[in-house]
RNA sequence: GGAGAGAUACCGAAGUGGCCAAACGGGGCAGACUGUAAAUCUGCUGGCUUAUGCCUUCGAUGGUUCGAAUCCAUCUCUCUCCA
């Protein structure tokens, strides 16, 4: 095992906030393994680059000889977390929860080290299930009102004239309590959960355990560069994506976001080349963490004939379709829009085109030959296939 | 329990009887320009077999009217002040 200080400087990197550096330093310098916890929520089981950046963190202490210890969150999503939403989420079956968390895992297994020796996983309701009334109210007893409101996304949407259901201060509470009962450590998560975690220190100290140090990692913004990276928003890299595709929307990202994925999804600062190269290399890297060498080898070179080059005649995905058909039904037959008045803009705005002919007649009939190169908008390129 | 304010499209926000599928801004999409970057300019932005056509949409349900996002009634939800 590496010195604590050696560890210290390793997990550090790319941390946003942590409370408190000496005491990491001295549960570290206690030379065991510590139990680092990492709560999940059971709703969310499509992972993407966001998510991976704690995720990430938490590979390193696992390497470094910690245990990974995961809560599922699967009796405080009756809550739901009230972090940045405004609506009580749907409540999820037993065997419903119970396959996103394997999905989870499936994801996170690219991720993290899976070995049972380093990674422990819990359901929450495991022990707030048995909870009855005056253990509750007990356990609200160690909170105020005013420390409550403090917390950000509540302040926020009181000022706002959102609603706030009196349960949602509940959830607090009960991440905390997760803490207490696993006896952990250390606590991961975004910046978003710096508020529940340390609700965990303070009920530890009161249940007579050593506070669990919180390290808290920055949050992702996504494909926009703006909005934290999350799937209702849209602009995510999700981890089981194609190689094309995760190297296509890496390269789409602004170039002021690109030293910030680089530190944090590759825990490397940017290297000096022209930006482009820069952002080809980013994609390259990840798309080689999600998929190998070999897939990351070949995207990039298929991303560069086709944009670069803007040669299409290597396009992999096909469409199959009848010899003549009106146009505004081969661009359905794509599935990629929302609705036929979409397509009928798309196309008379230009944004359709045959074999680098574009068509602004949303009415036009159209005789397709094999292999002819359908592109309709900025993403879809298929090659045609004649049925 | 009482008094008042409010709920409009993805978001913010106008609209107080017909000219409203609904101003404006943001976001999004597309085109030009590029490096599938940024910035800029332009167009579009409810749906439908494109139609000076029909359907759905202004918290919900009913009503008044030739005609309602707009008026009335009831209801639901939110906020503020008072008790």
């Amino acid at each position: 095992m590496k010195s604590a200080d050696e560890q210290l400087q390793l997990l550090e990197q790319g941390v946003e906030k942590l409370y408190t550096r000496d005491e990491l330093r001295q549960k570290l310098a206690a030379g065991r393994p510590l139990r680092v916890k990492l709560g999940c929520d059971p709703t969310a089981p499509d992972l993407h680059l966001g998510h991976s950046v704690v995720l990430r963190k938490m590979r390193q202490f696992q390497d470094l000889g910690h245990k990974a210890i995961f809560i599922i969150g699967d009796y405080t999503a009756l809550i739901g977390d009230p972090t940045g939403q405004n609506k009580t989420r749907p409540m999820l079956g037993a065997d419903q929860i119970k396959r996103n968390a394997d999905t989870y895992f499936q994801q996170a297994g690219k991720i993290l080290d899976m070995s049972p020796d380093k990674l422990e996983i819990h359901f929450n309701s495991e022990w707030l299930a048995q909870m009855n009334l005056a253990d509750t109210i007990r356990l609200a007893s160690q909170m105020t009102v005013a420390r409550m409101l403090e917390r950000d996304t509540f302040e926020t949407r009181y000022k706002a004239d959102v609603p706030i259901g009196i349960h949602e201060f509940l959830y607090p509470l009960m991440q905390g309590h997760d803490s207490v009962v696993i006896r952990s450590d250390v606590e991961l998560g975004g910046t978003d959960q710096t508020f529940n975690n340390l609700v965990g220190r303070d009920l530890q100290k009161d249940a007579g355990q050593q506070p669990q140090v919180v390290l808290i990692m920055p949050i992702l913004e996504g494909l926009d560069g703006v909005e934290k990276m999350s799937k209702s928003k849209g602009n995510y890299i999700g981890l089981t994506e194609s190689p094309a595709d995760m190297f296509g929307k890496t390269m789409s990202i602004s170039d002021a976001m690109m030293p910030r994925w680089y530190t944090l999804l590759l825990a490397r600062p940017i290297a000096h080349e022209h930006p482009m190269e820069a952002k080809k290399t980013l994609a390259h890297a990840l798309v080689e963490q999600y998929h190998g060498r070999a897939a990351a080898a070949a995207a990039r070179a298929e991303f560069e004939q086709k944009f670069s080059k803007k040669d299409y005649s290597e396009t992999a995905d096909t469409l199959v379709v009848s010899g003549d058909i009106g146009l505004l039904d081969l661009v359905e037959k794509t599935g990629r829009f929302k609705s036929r008045s979409d397509m009928r803009r798309l196309i008379e705005q230009g944004g359709v085109s045959l074999d680098g002919n574009k068509i602004t007649d949303p009415k036009a009939r159209v005789t397709v030959r094999p292999g002819q190169i359908l592109k309709a908008g900025k993403l879809v390129v298929v090659k045609l296939v004649v049925s």
